[in-house]
DNA sequence: TCAAAAAAGGACCGGTTGATCTTTTACTCT
DNA sequence: AGAGTAAAAGATCAACCGGTCCTTTTTTGA
């Protein structure tokens, strides 16, 4: 449902956001180290992130990745639909093309719901929320 | 989250057990048609799903596949711990390894009890009762 | 006992996704 | 202006998944 790549898009986007307040700007490969990713792969996704302002990057010395005041109020699902489109949120379980609630699936009414609340749970959480229970501690982006 | 090949396996499931009271058994081809599934690649999925006894098959002339009774009350998170294994349900959606209640990502507390309903739900639906709705018209395999 | 029917199994192909490498472009400082 | 640095962009590589094909095994009825 969710890419490797998107996750790893979703774990850098929160690191940086988590970092806004500092001014600071950071390299690819200090973002890669932080959020235990390959960094060519993770400069990819930052591109992509960067082309959907939902990060912002300056080339040069001293140049990086950093998030702007109005990015911190993006939510997730931001992050999802452009690394990996927008039709996540509305396959059915069952693979089937056409299936809504006048012609659903044998599974569609056990699964609709839940995946409904999923989608509004991306939606509702934005990458300040994510980024305050980081820089309160409450929350990881490693595996230590 | 769940393959296009566990996605065909659940729909031939379901076909295969709204026949179980019939007696008759299938063939690939014909299942691969009532699904809209490649028929080859159906072949692949109906073997898995039988060395996982949640379907039954014979060889030879007459033979096919079928559902005995008992495999009608298997949930169908049966069949996408067979085709897809067992770790679906338990993934981080940030992709850390390490992620729970104790060591969570940013997204854990947002995500878990959505990620249980979810699994709940597939836990308690049994291929009896998707079977049924079949049966009774008010739900579809194709998308017709 | 033989031929036909059907599933089982293995080898293989192609595209997508995950990941890397190289070149180009932009910025900053001296 | 020029040198050096960092990201952007594009080409390329590799692994996995979706899907096919062909051969083997099992079963059955004539």
């Amino acid at each position: 449902m969710i890419s490797k790549g998107c996750k790893y898009a979703i774990r850098a986007a929160v690191f940086i956001a988590a970092q806004a307040d500092t001014g600071k700007k950071f390299g690819v490969k200090e973002i890669a180290e932080e959020i235990e990713a390959p960094p060519a792969f993770t400069a990819k996704l930052l591109q992509i992130l960067n082309k959907h302002k939902i990060v912002t990057s300056l080339k040069g010395p001293y140049g990086g990745f950093f998030c702007e005041a109005y990015q911190l109020d993006l939510p997730v699902i931001d992050i999802v639909n452009a690394i990996d489109g927008k039709a996540v949120f509305n396959e059915c379980v069952m693979g089937l093309h056409l299936c809504s609630n006048e012609h659903p699936c044998p599974m569609h009414h056990h699964y609709a719901e839940i995946r409904d609340n999923l989608e509004s749970s991306f939606q509702q959480t934005t990458l300040r929320t994510l980024a305050g229970d980081l820089s309160l501690g409450d929350v990881y982006l490693k595996n230590v």
